[in-house]
DNA sequence: GCCAGGATCGTCT
DNA sequence: GACGATCCTGGCG
């Protein structure tokens, strides 16, 4: 994984995340499920121009953007596209690998689907907060490996985004298709027992 | 299983 | 002074 993964598209970026391996410390996961914001898009937080918060958007690729979401959750995003050119990826979703008991004791839950299936939730799963917003992803304590062969082949889906109100009809949310730990189950699916 | 409501605070109007 | 890129709980069926 290095710099120039995430210096193009940030559509192209939020595919190719999933399924990669995202570690903070002790902890770590496979991304199942992303979403892209682009400047020219109002969900964006740097829609309305560049300010204090969303200063990192701006900077250059590969960077940790993360903000308080409803005064409460710290939300994780990968910086993406040539500095300059604000667009981020949101992290919204892992399959926890490592560091699980670590994640039940922070989470305050056992089961292995409450873990990181969520944008809020995953942050406070690796212990990501606002102190790491502009910190690299390509250096400690995070760590990021591309895909390994098992998730080379995995069915990726995409659909509208979650929880936001402008421009929610854009199919910028990526997902492995049938996963148990994505935020949501996909619409589509499936398999009831008779 | 589904839905309504509350928690909580930095950022921008 | 209002508003979220959310999560959890409790009530009801």
């Amino acid at each position: 994984m290095n710099r120039e993964f995430f210096d193009r598209s940030v559509h192209e970026v939020a595919r190719d995340l999933i399924g990669c391996q995202l570690g903070v410390g002790e902890t770590a996961g496979v991304i199942v499920e992303t979403e892209a914001y682009e400047a020219a898009d109002p969900a964006c937080h740097a829609y309305v121009g560049r300010t204090a918060r969303n200063e990192v958007l701006f900077g250059p690729p590969g960077r940790a953007y993360v903000y308080l979401s409803y005064g409460i959750h710290s939300l994780l995003n990968a910086v993406a596209e040539p500095e300059g050119s604000a667009a981020a990826v949101l992290i919204r979703a892992l399959e926890p690998t490592r560091g699980i008991e670590l994640m039940r004791e922070r989470r305050g839950r056992d089961e292995l689907e409450q873990l990181c299936s969520g944008p809020g939730k995953l942050t406070e799963a690796l212990g990501v907060g606002l102190e790491l917003n502009g910190a690299d992803l390509l250096a400690p304590p995070f760590e990021l490996r591309a895909s390994d062969p098992k998730w080379a082949t995995v069915e990726v889906v995409t659909g509208p985004r979650i929880g936001i109100t402008k421009a929610a009809e854009l199919p910028w949310r990526y997902c492995v298709s049938g996963s148990r730990y994505v935020s949501r189950p996909w619409p589509q699916v499936e398999t009831r027992a008779a």
